[in-house]
DNA sequence: TGCATAATAGGACGCTCGTTCTATTTTCCG
DNA sequence: CGGAAAATAGAACGAGCGTCCTATTATGCA
């Protein structure tokens, strides 16, 4: 009942942590679903049982795979952004650093992605976790519009959920072809998207131009728009 | 050597397709990786080895499952759309057919779509199959969009590979939020999405409106447009 | 109606999985 | 250093998997 325990020595935590970058390594190659402990277990040189022994359960180390996911999507993606200017170079700079690390993911794959597909209809605490990470992301996403909105840099009429949907398509497509289908160009492709989507939504009354944002030019699909 | 074996009989082929139904109605579920014979035979009232005995192994029965699939998706979505006039109407045809039947799937699920997923990485006929039918699709839509262009009711110098890359992560962006978030609106924001994306590439030249096309009115995003 | 043959059932196989139990080794603090 | 506690190994479990083999039942043509 009462809690005597003492906080946990160090080389367990530290084998905990190195196991836990091998299952992230693992699954993000061959999903959260096809990682295995008897696997992991080989390319740590440890018995499963050893491995085993540092997670209550599979899920738990699913679990903790998803959470060193998001830990580093936040460090890489997310916090790096806060650092520009809110508004649009903010929202841009979400968007290209999304991008930016899915196309380095191309070998081995984005767990947000894959996840999505696998837990789709699968209920449970895994499930619960990444819903809950996705969303946290599409709400950061979101913010940074709405503060785009507000600084004059989008339409005041701008409807940010829609354009989260729009980002998310683009990066969906993305790592859909690039890691599916295996064909170049895919990146360009979700920046051009990118430029397009923005472009078109960019204030055009006057009054915004006092925010010193000029309409960017938009290297377009086609020149006629 | 010789070809001396008859034309099947009757019973044999109509359990195979009933087992074929049953299998891709699970497979939309739970992932043709997660297709089992066991629970097949189970839902099937047969015994796993009766079910196994049509299909030479696992993975020919999931390739059957998988063309299955691709002819129910020809049949719903394609061959009605070649007739609508060739040009901008069969391309929206096209979506507007293939974001109905991904909507309608939102409890089970789009193979192509969790296929992609699923064999990102993993070799073999499976993966192979499912890749030429979604190439296969993104040709049709290739060509439809080009069409348009000739016809003029896009711009000619339309990226028609950007086009159907949006076009497809627009559907990729529905799949998603429907079915892993569940987040309601998703199949108006996939059309506005659409719509958008079609009202930048029409052709804005004096000459197009030979072609008795009037630029479409926009339900924008942002009514600054 | 018979009879060859197709269709199905039943059981067993080898394998991998997550998990548990117990024993052994390693770690680290008093 | 010594000894409690943590970390790991090793073996075994029960279940589920695809597949194979052999018997039994059902089918459909002569």
């Amino acid at each position: 009942m009462n809690d005597t325990h003492q906080k946990p020595l160090r080389k367990g935590e530290q084998t905990r942590a190195a196991i836990l970058e091998a299952a992230l390594s693992l699954a993000s190659r061959e999903g959260l679903e096809g990682l295995t402990i008897g696997v992991l277990a080989e390319r740590m040189g440890m018995s499963k049982s050893g491995v085993f022994a540092h997670f209550g359960s599979r899920e738990d180390l699913q679990i903790g795979v998803l959470r060193l996911y998001h830990q580093q999507f936040e460090q890489e993606v997310f916090y790096p952004s806060l650092r520009e200017p809110r508004g649009l170079p903010r929202l841009e700079s979400l968007f290209a650093r999304w991008v930016a690390r899915v196309s380095m993911e191309i070998a081995s794959g984005c767990i947000y992605i894959s996840g999505a597909a696998e837990y789709d209809d699968r209920p449970g605490a895994i499930r619960e976790q990444l819903l809950e990470m996705v969303r946290l992301w599409q709400v950061a996403l979101n913010k940074a519009a709405k503060q785009a909105m507000q600084e004059g840099h989008l339409s005041p009429d701008t409807d940010t959920d829609q354009l989260v949907f729009e980002m998310y398509g683009l990066v969906l497509a993305l790592h859909h072809d690039a890691r599916f289908i295996k064909r170049p160009g895919s990146v360009e492709r979700a920046k051009k998207g990118f430029e397009r989507l923005i472009f078109g939504l960019q204030d055009a009354s006057p009054a915004s131009s006092v925010k010193q944002f000029e309409k960017k030019s938009l290297k377009k699909i086609s020149p006629t728009l």
